[in-house]
DNA sequence: ACCTGAACACCGTTCAAGT
DNA sequence: ACCTGAACACCGTTCAAGT
């Protein structure tokens, strides 16, 4: 006769973890909680898990591992470095507790796909070999940055007030500075107010795109 | 008489709280620890600031406000921001859970500042009006992802092990891995070896910023 | 081998009571 | 106005005891 309820697994522990952290937020990981949401007792999770910490990387890497944009034979080197980028983007968009954890541990498993994925399409850029290391780190620590801030903001709403809102409120705040403190701050307000995070995120990666091809010339030892 | 023990203010505690997240780390700054430290009770904290996060944002902005570089007159743009980013770098260096804090929270006071003060370099190099938010953006991006990384990497060494252990360690872990899943970081792997942060992260910076100089003509409506 | 759940050693935060 | 310190409602983690 099967058994009414599954038996416990790590992988039902790491599922219900994310589950638990996309609908109750960073805040709302605990092992009692998650300890109630399987029906068992908080220690039984320490069976398959060593501590939060593990818990909080197998996580993360569950939701990052299927964001992985395998990239096209016919792709240019570009077009594959957008689709990588906008992968892991769209995945903490999701899942913002990701960010957090991803922009804290450069040793998370899933970076290191990330990684290679990144370095690949920078040899296809023909970039030397000298500098291919200090490009693909370049990108990859982007993408990171970006994927803290976002989380930073979503979390920032948790409390209710939406995302446009937000944005107004700050572009307010902006455009109400001391002219003589923050002139640029000032100026820019009104671009923050229509500002989109996917597009302003691969402006940024399109520029640093565009310095390692403008670079890839004097920046390393011949490859 | 000038009394023996100075009383408490804002001032005091936030400097208090400096010393022990230096000391002890980001898990040593707890409200207990904080009132032995300042000989006083708990709660006699919470009269001067109005909880943890208000008084991590306040150490964070003590540690990264003198750590504003302010560019010369006859600086270019380019080395500005050079020196700006590296003032922000060398500051987390030195206290890694800024770098936490910052990667984190946008609307850190400091981070206002930081984002003012490259903008005007943006605009020294030509870049038109459209583009500026954009570029301006990117470098913030780059230097928070960064500071992050950096945390979290002290974080790992907290335990003991050196810096050039571990970097030796990973060097060797990558050099270990499949050839056939993982040909571009097991080539990279000796350049980690000497690999340099505060180089790396210049390397960075200067990608970005051969990028905004290609892309000033075209990137955004004239200014 | 795996699960239970009470117990331990902590947290941040509040609040009546003091000065 | 400012400080005290016990109390409250939590945590992560451990561990004897069960199956």
């Amino acid at each position: 006769m099967a058994p009414r309820t599954v038996s416990l697994s790590r992988e039902r522990v790491v599922a219900a973890a994310v589950e638990l952290l996309d609908t109750a937020g960073e805040g709302g990981l605990t092992f009692r909680a998650l300890a109630a949401h399987l029906k068992t007792g908080a220690g039984a999770i320490y069976w398959h898990v060593s501590d939060k910490n593990d818990l909080l990387v197998a996580a993360t890497d569950a939701v990052l591992t299927p964001a992985m944009a395998t990239p096209a034979a016919d792709d240019t080197p570009e077009a594959a470095l957008r689709a990588i980028a906008l992968g892991v983007f769209d995945a903490i968009d999701a899942h913002p507790w990701a960010g957090t954890q991803l922009a804290m541990a450069a040793t998370q498993p899933a970076m290191l796909r990330f990684f290679e994925s990144i370095g690949r399409q920078v040899q296809a850029l023909g970039v030397p070999a000298g500098a291919q290391f200090t490009a693909a780190s370049a990108v990859l620590q982007h993408i990171l940055g970006v994927g803290g801030q976002n989380a930073a903001t979503a979390r920032a709403f948790a409390g209710g007030t939406s995302r446009t809102e937000h944005l107004a409120t700050t572009a307010d705040v902006w455009a109400g500075l001391d002219p003589g403190d923050y002139p640029f701050t000032r100026a820019v307000a009104e671009q923050l107010r229509d500002h989109d995070d996917r597009e302003q995120f691969l402006a940024g990666i399109d520029l640093i795109l565009a310095g390692i091809v403008t670079l890839r010339r004097i920046a390393g030892p011949a490859g």
